[in-house]
DNA sequence: TAATCCCGCCAATTG
DNA sequence: CAATTGGCGGGATTA
């Protein structure tokens, strides 16, 4: 029971929406590097089992990348246009199906769920190998002597993780032909033929949690499906089709271009809770040291001076109604395309896989040195 | 009533 | 083995 309680009651952020906005907003600093999940939960004031939901779309959309057991390195938005980029190619490039290279839909992203399928892919382009463990021999008492087929254990779960759903449902946007999209119809678009019915229910479930965590990142909104009254979403982020990359990431962050002095802190509205008084973000002095990733951002974006373009800033609780609109409505569509550019410039990286790991390791000790150093106020 | 989606049990995975 | 991750879906909330 130590007295001493400092921090402010956690509030009570309850819906995922929210959350992630919140933890956006918390994290999404110049000085910030390393998020523990913990100390999120901790901060948020809620349980880490919703911590891994944020986390795990987030880092699918590239904007954060798992450095050890609740060690997590923020990218921030930054990450996001390399990302949606590998996404993208990766959609187009499973165009072909089996044969018949002539004449193509190019429609949809197939991607097929249930029991057994879909071919694993891994998310955007950086060191990756989950194989590689020989101790995963746990199955086999019998029968199976080989299975060419035979999916790892482990790959299973993957297969119908968050984060996968997440792409999946990302890339149906960036190929769509339409606009806009009910979580029913990406649900039955992800589930390939398998119909399952309960299995459908199941996906949509977590396409509705997708769904909250992308809206308050502002890379869609809830809308109305043209005709019909059927909810539906639209894509508002960048990397649409074979266009430039239009930008309307929310503001704060990245680039001084003009300090936009107080006006951040985006999170307001209360749909479902009542009434909550909203994290209080104190505005601390960016001591800051040093920062790998954000400067390495920085001094791509100089290089391509493109820097960003704030797209109109939604209330981030935007749901249906938004009389009353007095944000700028700059519908300014500024494409982009060295974005594109960028995106190969951050794959490369490290050719060495060994390095690179070595990198990590490195990476990953400084990091939680640096930030046990400063483990925030609090003893 | 139907559309949403919070909550947290408990099974995989890791270390 | 304990701790960390995170499917999954019952059932409470809302529209």
């Amino acid at each position: 029971m130590a007295a001493a309680a400092d921090a402010p009651p956690p509030p009570p952020e309850k819906s995922l929406g929210l959350l992630c906005t919140n933890f956006v907003a918390l994290y999404d600093r110049e000085d910030v590097e390393s998020v523990g999940l913990d100390d999120a939960a901790r901060r948020l004031g809620v349980e880490r089992r919703r911590i891994y939901d944020i986390v795990n779309v987030l880092e699918s959309i590239g904007m954060l990348v798992r450095r050890a057991k609740n060690r997590y390195t923020w990218i921030g938005f930054g990450g996001v246009p390399a990302a949606l980029a590998e996404l993208k190619e990766m959609s187009l490039r499973a165009v072909s199906s089996v044969a018949s290279p002539s004449l193509d839909e190019t429609s949809a992203a197939n991607v097929s769920d249930d029991e057994d399928d879909d071919k694993l892919d891994d998310a955007e382009g950086d060191a990756e190998s989950e194989k590689l463990s020989l101790s995963q021999s746990i199955d086999n008492p019998s029968d199976k002597p080989d299975a060419p087929p035979c999916k790892l254990r482990s790959e299973h779960r993957k297969e119908k993780s968050l984060g996968l759903l997440t792409q999946n449902f990302v890339k149906l946007f960036l190929t769509m032909e339409i606009e806009t999209i009910s979580l029913d119809e990406a649900a039955k678009r992800l589930l390939g033929e398998g119909h399952a019915a309960n299995n459908m229910r199941t996906k949509v479930r977590r396409l509705y949690d997708i769904a909250n965590v992308l809206s308050s990142l502002n890379l869609i909104e809830k809308t109305q499906q043209a005709d019909s009254r059927k909810p539906a979403f639209r894509w508002l982020g960048q990397a649409k089709r074979n266009e430039g990359v239009t930008v309307a990431l929310p503001p704060t962050k990245t680039l001084p271009n003009k300090r936009a002095f107080g006006t951040d802190l985006t999170n307001i509205d209360n749909k479902r809770g009542k009434l909550d008084s909203t994290m209080e973000n104190r505005g601390k002095p960016t001591q800051d040291g040093g920062n790998l990733f954000n400067n390495l951002q920085r001094q791509l974006g100089q290089e391509n001076r493109s820097d960003f373009v704030y797209g109109p800033f939604h209330p981030a609780g935007a749901r249906k109604q938004e009389h009353g609109n007095r944000t700028v409505q700059e519908k300014e569509r500024k494409s982009i395309q060295d974005w594109e550019n960028l995106a190969s410039s951050f794959r490369p990286q490290y050719q060495n896989p060994g390095l690179n790991d070595l990198f990590g390791h490195y990476m990953e000790a400084w990091r939680s040195w640096y930030s046990d150093l400063r483990r925030d106020r609090a003893s």
